[in-house]
DNA sequence: CCTGGAGTTGTCCTA
DNA sequence: TTAGGACAACTCCAG
């Protein structure tokens, strides 16, 4: 018998019970589908996310030929594309890992009842999450709105969790269908091409992403807890793009981190990185529960936020320009890696949301296209919960400020230097707020603000005023 | 149903 | 210089 897999965002061989299984049964058709446009289509890739897609699925279909195998690539509306290609290779069944994202599930609801009203067999596999989403609730049978408690539920339930090895081989089906050519989808930038500095960052695939975890396994998980908030070092593992294609799965990371470190004294500080892959995990559920979220507040009270509409502040802000060198930095490490240092993202998107009053959607938005690990979930539930309206979210009053920021988490701003080179002559002292440092400092350092680097665009205590006003106004506030 | 502790990531002012 | 408390009130969640 023949199984059509169809990949999605679980580009990998190891531990992807969808292929696994397909492989027990007989012979394999893998599949990837481009979706674009249409009814019912989940939201556009963003532009990084397309670069990276196109890198993962070459080096998806280079493992696949290396097992004597293909990747049948094609786009469409998948219910009829895999229909055709079932009876193109004589397949009587379909597998694939599901998905979370609500236009995606609704979609793969669809195309299963279309595929088993043809008489195809439809089975479906979890290689995206530790637990799904609908395995996880409250004693009340409710979802968690909560992190804290729900890290405690969900670490109750995976003890002891596993990864699957990689098929030993992937039977050939007696004939393969015709594939489109991975570069006529044109998911590359060209004119211009702006992804020199993602291809000096970023190697897509299966085996750099195990790389990296093996690298981050050998030393690093252990300074997590100590350094992971500190832009300027390499301190964290830069698994979300891989993560976000499937390149690997939580699973593996869970198995082989608690399996190297278990019962010795260094397994609470891996659980501090673990700890964040449940973070990934309770975006999904909140996504899974609450799939307004990509476009509603989920605290309804923030319907009546004053935001302001200021298209050249917006503009500033994406473009690295707001006179405030730690959010400049964060900004221009996003535009040329298409990846923020998380501590980052949080003082940019609280400067976005809080210093310029810019809703919450317009920075989801710009990280969308401009992430190579922009997850759905992830960014919606993440820019909510600093805009203050999400779940368990920021207090009102908890505003960043990017001066004190700069100042703690790179403290010798070896972050700031390298993504704000006209400043890089400055001192430590005046790094993080160049117009205060005096103009013999300026004139030695090379720096005329306003021509080398623009003067804050506003004030921080002004600023903050503005938005602790403009958060009182909501009603049920006092 | 009620109760009470708790809630990723801060800042600022005062003593 | 540093430490401690204020900053709203609310909702969540377990017992």
């Amino acid at each position: 018998m023949t199984t059509l897999v169809w990949f999605r965002q679980d580009l990998r061989l190891a531990g992807n019970p969808a292929l696994a299984a397909a492989c027990r049964a007989g012979a394999v058709v893998p599949v990837f589908i481009l979706e674009e446009g249409g009814e019912g289509a989940p939201r556009r890739l963003g532009g990084a996310l397309r670069w990276w897609l196109a890198g993962s699925l070459a080096a998806l279909s280079n493992e696949l030929a290396a097992r004597g195998a293909r990747l049948i690539l094609r786009r469409g509306d998948p219910a009829a594309v895999l229909g055709e290609l079932a009876a193109a290779t004589k397949a009587t069944s379909v597998h694939w890992n599901r998905r979370y994202d609500p236009a995606g599930a609704a979609r793969d609801g669809d195309v299963e009842q279309a595929l088993t009203g043809r008489g195809l067999e439809v089975e479906t596999f979890n290689a995206g999450l530790l637990a799904e989403p609908w395995e996880i609730s409250t004693g009340s049978g409710r979802p968690y709105q909560v992190f804290k408690p729900f890290w405690v539920a969900l670490r109750n339930r995976i003890a002891g969790v596993v990864a699957e090895a990689a098929p030993p081989a992937i039977p050939a089906p007696e004939r393969w269908p015709e594939s489109d050519a991975l570069d006529a989808w044109g998911l590359l930038p060209t004119r211009p091409d702006w992804a020199g500095g993602l291809r000096a960052a970023w190697v897509p695939g299966e085996a750099a992403a195990q790389a990296l975890l093996a690298a981050f396994l050998d030393g690093p998980i252990l300074d997590y807890q100590d350094r992971r908030d500190l832009p300027g070092e390499a301190a964290t593992a830069r698994l979300s793009p891989h993560l976000h294609w499937g390149e690997i799965g939580p699973r593996q990371i869970w198995a082989a981190a608690t399996g190297r470190f278990a019962g010795s004294g260094d397994a609470e500080r891996a659980g501090a990185f673990l700890r964040q892959l449940a973070w990934r995990e309770f975006c999904c559920h909140l996504l899974h529960h609450f799939p307004r979220l990509p476009d509603a507040n989920l605290q309804a009270k923030f319907d009546a936020m004053a935001w302001t509409d200021d298209a050249e502040a917006l503009a500033a802000w994406q473009r690295g320009q707001t006179g405030y060198p730690i959010v400049d930095a964060g900004m221009r490490e996003l535009w040329a890696t298409g990846w923020m240092h998380n501590r980052v993202r949080m003082v940019v998107a609280s400067f976005l949301t809080k210093h310029l009053l810019i809703h919450w959607r317009h920075g989801e938005a710009w990280f969308w296209d401009t992430l190579v690990d922009a997850d759905l979930a992830n960014n919606v539930a993440n820019w909510q919960w600093v805009a203050g309206c999400g779940a368990d979210a920021a207090p009102f009053f908890r505003i960043f400020n990017p001066v004190l920021q700069g100042q703690k988490f790179d403290p010798h701003g070896a972050y700031v230097r390298r993504w704000v080179p006209e400043l890089a002559g400055l001192d430590d002292g005046h790094l993080h707020e160049p117009w205060r440092a005096p103009p013999m400092v300026l004139r030695a350092a090379g720096v005329t603000l306003g021509r080398d680097y623009p003067p804050p665009m506003v004030d921080h205590k002004r600023a903050r005023q503005r938005a602790l006003d403009a958060l009182h106004a909501l009603p049920g506030t006092a």
